[in-house]
DNA sequence: TGCAAATTGTGACGTATTTCACAAACATGG
DNA sequence: CCATGTTTGTGAAATACGTCACAATTTGCA
């Protein structure tokens, strides 16, 4: 009824929240200082009442007649997501991905703050990755009592991703965000969220062949 | 009721399909011919009702008191998501992120053949990425006339998402992996994935703070 | 063969999420 | 200060998705 919570908030709404601050950051530097849920149906895709409703589950925001203020609102989302503050995330595996994910300037903008990099590889410890140095992964838990991250992202091989896991809930980390092609056996108070690729490119193959509309755009096979 | 589809098939089915099929490729690694649905459980976390309803939507895959044969459900799972044959992707954004993605190993695992990469900056095109050349964006069309890819992957700067995404449709793209921080806008018979690490932190983000059995694990304050 | 044990496929039920639709709140202009 | 137009917040209805529970099928063994 009031700003904090009441019971729970569906993971979708969470998701969406995300998207709007996304919006909204924009609109703020196109110096637009209002906009109503039709506004946001339009350019995002959400349904207005959608749109509504996820707001609701955290306060009112918007003023009947008006809508909604651009720099409140954004600043009430980067609140409840918790990403008004800098937050220390630690990176395990320092391959491609590990290394694209930690230069994506995205991170540092939500305040998502890689303070460390691991890797178990001989090859690439010691080395740097954008700024910071590779370490160790068996300096995990030691590095981690200093760093005080809660959140990991996790980007190793599957063959190495639940260890990898139960090394990281030993060092105090509660929130993953899984790269790996495996699904985590982790205790019910830690968090992962899977990140999947192939899961998407392979919706997106199902849809192809499946979707009336869409086939003969290429013909079968003409020659 | 037969083989092929009856409906419409919801979009989590497909995407724990890809699980399945993930976790069916180790167990041949292994040399087990077959499995039960309650295995299935145990190893990727799907309740074995929902595994056994998920394979309903296409068909009946397994025998009574015995289970699924492990070859057969496997190569039936690729058929059905299109993956028993290759199939050409495009690439746009040769930065660190596509990077990463034309290198994982995964993609040609399952298939997608990455046919071409398309940038816009000067200094990118004619290198090479991994064994391909990075071709100028304004070739795309040209391109794919020859290529016929019908799915992209988008890695591309917000700003130059939506023109991109344009150009990709008018050559033929109706299936699109979205790595952009952006809403696409595509005609009803384009589909669009979209991948947003941010939205995934967010969310990691939100459960840290709310959840009361997580709370106190690094005292607020200590010193 | 007949019975016990295992496991599937699915209708019925339950929960979660989205959408609808409308009263209440506010703004504007005469 | 009233009438009109806009837009919010939210119960109620609709849809989508997940889980349960059990009849039906197969196996293996006495």
């Amino acid at each position: 009824m009031t700003y904090p919570v009441n019971g729970k908030v569906p993971v979708p709404t969470l998701e969406r929240l995300a998207t709007y601050l996304r919006y909204l950051i924009d609109l703020e530097h196109d110096k637009v200082s209002t906009i109503s849920s039709g506004e946001v149906e339009e350019q995002t895709g959400v349904n207005a009442a959608q749109f509504r409703k996820d707001l609701s589950y955290f306060g009112e925001f918007g003023k009947p007649g008006v809508g909604y203020d651009v720099a409140e609102l954004q600043s009430r989302i980067t609140k409840i997501l918790k990403i008004d503050q800098a937050q220390p995330v630690i990176l395990v595996g320092a391959g491609n991905l590990g290394s694209a994910l930690v230069g994506y300037p995205g991170l540092q903008e939500h305040q998502f703050n890689v303070v460390a990099v691991f890797d178990n590889n001989v090859a690439k410890i010691g080395r740097k990755l954008w700024n910071l140095e590779i370490l160790d992964l068996d300096l995990l838990a030691e590095v981690n009592k200093t760093a005080k991250a809660r959140i990991a992202i996790l980007a190793v091989p599957r063959g190495a991703a639940q260890t990898v896991t139960d090394t990281l809930i030993g060092a105090g980390v509660v929130a993953i965000l899984n790269f790996a092609p495996t699904s985590l056996k982790v205790p019910k108070n830690v968090f992962v969220r899977n990140v999947s690729f192939l899961q998407e490119l392979a919706v997106l193959s199902y849809h192809l062949s499946h979707d009336e509309e869409i086939s003969a755009e290429f013909p079968p096979s003409p020659e």
